[in-house]
This record gives structure tokens, sequence and C-alpha cells, in this order.
DNA sequence: CTGCGATTTTGCTCTGGCGCAAACTCCTGA
DNA sequence: TCAGGAGTTTGCGCCAGAGCAAAATCGCAG
């Protein structure tokens, strides 16, 4: 939608990546230097604008990738157009990983939440990471299990706790996740609005609203448009669990 | 609860399993009958009872099991006692591997909801399996993709459909998964109780019991106590769509 | 065959949170 | 600097479905 000049030209191979882009990543952290260079020479880099789809629902998975900089929302779109977020993905972490579960094609969108660096390869190259690159498999299904973890606990919520409580555990989530140390509390490192939290939350932005509102004047949290501050976690912790 | 007479001596190796089996199941399919020998050799048999746990959420995960008989709810408690169904898994699946997704502990609870039978292994033999068996490997990870996208699909369903639509979702994937065709329609091949509908839905029995009776009147389904059989599924298809 | 506990049904009330509508406010791009 | 649109707030009415209560059934154990 925004800035479409920029998003002709995204791709692009940066002539040389660096080796320290990938050392200190789980999946890569054991491998012998030698092993990274040819891991980076089969990559594309790429540049993806705030709320770009990296893959989408249903299409072949031609590439996985590795998030770099930047956040991914994992969403679910229904018939009837509405969206449901399954995961936030922060930097650091691999995604489309469909490969690794089976899958021909990917399970659901992905979806830039900040400007976002990704690396990516293709799908065919899947079997020899597993194989050749020590680690790689056993931090992949760390990864999933993870999220599988995740997502059961996002099924509980959903089916017992009541919408504040909801709310007030996926900010306290997002704090946890990808929150940034600021004056007077934690703030979420990316652009938030009230309908992506509804989305996460399984409710409509009014209602989050109203609740953000409420927890304002009473002090827990501070928000300007799509920034949201964590003042008093612990606050919000009770409240999520009563 | 019932019959404890009968618990106490459960567990017991039978004298020898027979290769069959095995050999029709995926994750062993393409194994030769030497291997499946070894496999069994290693293997404990163990009967449960209905209503049984297989395992617990939180413990150790000291050993992964494929359920050769039964059906198998699985489940998590929440703080306040509270049951949210997030599986069946059918006889012929692997289940409690939290092996393959970096875990030590099981995620959840496994509660037969059928008499079964199930084999299994001490987790040490894990990758043993997953390097000498080949497609153990492939099937396992297929499984558990598949699993992926059924808790997906809830998450979706709990975020986004009506009470009803989940109902008629859950009996529709039930039929699918454990119907037995019988005299005018499709019955779910063991026994189920509206709480256990309302655990799998998210919602109460009372609920549950309203929109069955509804349904009964209109000849969509018939029911007697824990049995539910299907009259129409097409209707339900209509409704879970609406 | 009987009694009892487990399961199911049904009525009534109450409310969380959704849907709708409208006003407001803050950025952003021109 | 200003206009317009994206994002946010707030009020109001309503209803799906939970909670509570009680009665009605069913089927098994003895």
């Amino acid at each position: 939608m925004t800035r479409v000049m920029d998003a002709l030209p995204a791709r692009k191979t940066l002539p040389r990546l660096d080796e320290s882009l990938l050392t200190h990543l789980p999946p890569f952290s054991r491998l012998e230097r030698r092993q990274i260079r040819t891991i980076l020479d089969q990559a594309t880099s790429r540049r993806y604008e705030v709320g770009v789809a990296v893959f989408s629902e249903g299409h072949p998975a031609e590439r996985f990738y590795m998030l770099l900089d930047g956040y991914v929302r994992v969403v679910r779109i229904t018939p009837t157009g509405e969206q449901v977020t399954a995961l936030h993905i922060p930097a650091g972490q691999l995604l489309g990983i469909a490969k690794a579960i089976g899958r021909t094609t990917y399970p659901a969108t992905a979806i830039t939440a900040t400007d976002s660096i990704a690396l990516s390869w293709p799908t065919r190259l899947w079997d020899t990471f597993v194989s050749e690159y020590e680690g790689f498999a056993t931090e992949t299904y760390n990864t999933l299990g993870h999220r599988v973890g995740e997502m059961n606990t996002r099924i509980v919520e959903l089916a017992t706790q009541q919408v504040e409580q909801r709310v007030a555990n996926a900010l306290l989530r997002l704090i946890n996740q990808t929150g940034r140390k600021v004056e007077g509390g934690i703030e979420i490192d990316f652009p938030i609005t009230r309908q992506d939290l509804s989305e996460l939350t399984a409710t409509t932005l009014h209602t989050v609203s109203r609740l953000l509102s409420g927890w304002e004047k009473q002090g827990l949290v501070e928000s300007r448009r799509k920034r949201i501050k964590v003042c008093d976690p612990h606050a919000l912790v009770v409240l999520s669990q009563s």
C-alpha cells in the first residue's frame, strides 16, 4: 500500500553476506566457518517492508527463511476474511519450515509487522541442511516444539479465559518476546494496532480499546498510536490469572 | 474410579508380539521383517482401560507410544481444573512423541477414550528409531504436521466461529476420523458424553445438550447415552459454515 | 429386578462483549 | 502548513451462551 516505490526493487542479493550474521543463531551455532560460508552463499537476502506477505497460506513451500531483523506475524485468514494471528516471530528464528513437518504448502501466511530482513533458501536444500549440519535439525525441532507449545497455550486460553485475561496475556507475551525496556516501562518493539491485538486475542478492536483505556487510567499501560508500553507488568499478570 | 480390580494387574508383556501388528502402520511400513522383530522385542505392550491416563502433562517423557487399538484424548488441564481437549488420536498413530519436538516432558495428558492397547518404548530408543529406521522420521513428522494443522484449525475455529458451528465441526471431524458406518448414519466409534464434546468445543455440556436435542428433532442426529450417530452429515456441514 | 449414580434435558436469569454508529485525534504525504 | 485518512475512543442496545437449579432418564452393579 504505502511507499510502493520501495517495494518494487526490494529483491536483491547483497554482494557478500558476513558470517557473523549466522554464527550466533541457534540453528547454525555449532557449525564451522566454512559451512556457514556455504550456507550464506546459497542464501538469498531480501528486505521486506512492513505489511508485506513473506509467503502465503496454501502456496507451494518453495523456500524457507531465517528472519534476520524485524518481526513477522503468522496469520490465517478465514473464508469470511477475518484474520487470526497464530504466532509472532522475532528476529533470529526460522520460518516457513513447512518441510520440517512434511508439508509441501505453507500452512499460514507470514506478514511483516515491521520492515524486516530475511535470508531464504530453496526448500530442496532442506534435506541437506538437516543431514549435513549438526544441530540444525535439533534446533529446528526445538523451535517447532516451542511453537506447538504456544499454540497449545492459545487453545487453552481461547477455550477458558475471558477477553480481559486474554488481552492481558497477549500483552505480557509480547513484551516478553519482543519487549524493549524504556523509560517507565517496557514497550512493544514494533507498531501494533488495536486491530492487531484483537486478531491476536479473538476479540474486536473496540473491546481492546476499552480495555486499554481502562488500564491506562489505572496506570498499568501507556499507549499512543500503534505503540503500547506496559508500565506495571505485575498488575497485568494478576489480571491475567483471576 | 471404576473397576479398580482390573486396573492393578494391567501391565504385562505379551509372550511374543506378531510382526503383522506393525507392518501396515506408516512409521514402520518400509521396514524389513527383521527390523520389525527387533522393534517389537524392545516394546512393552499394555492394555489401558477407559478413562486411564497413558501419560500426564509435565511428567518426564520416559516413553513413547504406538496406539494399537482404541482411542485416546489428548487434554490439557487448566489451573482452575477445567479440561480442554486438544486432539483425538485413533489407533495406528504414535503418541507421546515429545522427543520429536525437543521436549523432555509431556506437553499434555493422554487419556483413553475406550479400552485401549498400546506398545511403548523407552525414549532413549527414539534417536535409534529416527536414524536406523527408514521412513520413521518422515512419517513421524508428517503426523506432527497433521496435528499442527489440526491445532491451527482449532485456533481459528475458537477465534471466529459460534458455538453451534464449532460443535457441528467437532462432530464432523469425529465421524471422519473415528466414525463407523451403521444403520441409518455414521456413529462415533467410542463412548462420548456431552461433557466430552463440550471440552472439545470450549462450551458447556448444557449448550451441547440443547444443540443435540435441537438437531435430533430435525433428524440430523440420533443419540443415546454416550453414543452419537450422525444421520445427515451434509446438513451439519451446511450448519458448520453459515 | 431394583436402586443408585451418572448422564442428560430443560427452564430461567443474567451478563460479557459484540455490533453499530459517530465523534475524535493523530500522523503522513503533498 | 494543511487535508485526509488511518487509527482510536466512546456510547448504546442487544443477544448468544454461560450459570444456576432441578427434574428426568438411563443403564449398570449387585
